[in-house]
DNA sequence: CGCGAAAATTTGTCTAGACATCTAAACTAA
DNA sequence: TTAGTTTAGATGTCTAGACAAATTTTCGCG
């Protein structure tokens, strides 16, 4: 069951290292495995050979494989866990941002594991921003909702997200039902929603924030604010996000 | 005059880890040395005693030490060079935008050497934005000055400085002899100028400013758009940097 | 077959030493 | 005095080995 069984071995051979260039072997360790991995030989999520495998591939100490692989682990390329191996963990994330964008179909296009957690959820008054986004008054009840989404176990995400409370009676409870807002709101009768319309800009974070995503303060955070509307363009929900920058590139489709 | 010279030793000494409680000998030195430059017992700047020194007082092998060190350098709070020392390198600057702002003067008060690398300096006509900016017409003719900026050795800030070239005749050639934009200026008969307004945005770096700044790409730059103008209120230079997020601060006072 | 203990595997930490590379200070010769 | 060279000091890299800690696999027992 062993890939190394088949035809292919594990390890690419053919990899010489040169000691008299004045680059470091360890560098040239990690260069030779971030481009296999750029390459897409060891896919993300994929395991890979154990740092003694490794250390015999490359005629070196094992010591000097670990400095290659922290490196790594400090860039975010990988994921190493003791007792268990080291993981392949693609460090961009490309959060796409099309016209249906759904958080976890997104991520799960990239074969990411996602989860999220509810902060709370609570009815409160629309500010100036979310009212105007929501063709509503200022004032009016809205529920808002505020959630860190988290890909591979990292957290990349905080955001809340405004529904008015007219228009979704119950939404509230729904939600803390629910594990994903699409969820929620296919059950309040909304069959289907694209995105309107999203802005971004960056600042730094807020101490929550920050602690959030755990990054430090002074590292900027992208700030979006997505508008998302149903089939007869209605305002359907308005959210805004910090994400983690480390880890994040939004993209946009045309 | 240095501080060790009075009554405190240069290493505090009444450290004594514990190799019984689970947490790594590196970590204890980590944590011990942070709290000391937290404390102000090795102050920004200050050279930290060697390698060998360190691992002679906490009681372990240089490389423990180094595996301390290696982790506060990434945290940004040391800066590591090869041949000379360690030094406590102050994570954040606060670059402070005011009226009177003035890049030099603005780190100085920081007790941060400055430095400065033209990287060109050459006629061209103006963009839209920059024709608005100085208050001239589209493919006027404007002197670009293209500038990669440093404080304490490390580079902070690539920038363009756009000046008219109607306004400031030969201001090309006094550029090429000057160290600061300030100077520059008041040769050509500026005596005093003010920030009218300032923009700050954030985005991922080009490549080359990534390189200039020694950053990954992946790593947001702060972006800011600066107007400044004369006594008499007229524009006389308009510019753009990328700052390193990482160590910047862009701080409004009001 | 299921379950718990033991063994094997894999990463984490620490020590020890050798040599390389870079920097700054000391020295030497013009 | 100056310029170039040598030397000492400091960090960088690499190897080697021994355990520790966490996880997974194997194996034996009921």
């Amino acid at each position: 069951m062993n890939p190394s069984d088949l035809s292919a071995p594990t390890s690419p051979a053919g990899v010489d290292l040169s000691r008299e260039n004045g680059v470091a072997l360890w560098k040239q360790i990690q260069q030779v495995l971030e481009a296999e991995i750029a390459q897409g030989i060891w896919p993300p999520g994929e395991k890979l050979p154990t740092e003694f495998q490794l250390a015999e591939r490359f005629d070196v100490n094992r010591h000097t494989v670990r400095r290659a692989l922290s490196g790594m682990e400090e860039k975010g390329l990988l994921r190493v866990e003791q007792g268990r191996g080291i993981f392949v963990h693609e460090h961009v994330i490309d959060y796409m941002v099309t016209k249906r964008t759904r958080f976890t179909e997104n991520l799960r296009r990239q074969n990411r594991s996602t989860d999220g957690k509810f902060l709370f959820v609570e009815m409160e008054g629309a500010s100036e921003k979310v009212a105007k986004a929501l063709g509503l008054r200022e004032g009016d009840p809205v529920i808002c909702c505020a959630k860190v989404s988290y890909a591979d176990g990292r957290p990349i995400n905080v955001s809340e997200t405004y529904f008015s409370a007219v228009r979704f009676p119950g939404i509230e409870d729904v939600l803390r039902e629910c594990e994903s807002i699409t969820e929620a709101l296919q059950r309040c009768g909304v069959r289907d929603y694209t995105r309107k319309s999203t802005r971004v800009i960056a600042r730094l974070p807020s101490q929550a924030d920050a602690d959030h995503l755990r990054q430090p303060r002074n590292r900027p955070v992208l700030v979006t604010e997505g508008l998302d509307v149903d089939e007869q363009g209605r305002p359907v929900s308005f959210g805004a996000s910090r994400w983690a920058s480390d880890w994040v590139q939004i993209v946009f489709e045309s």
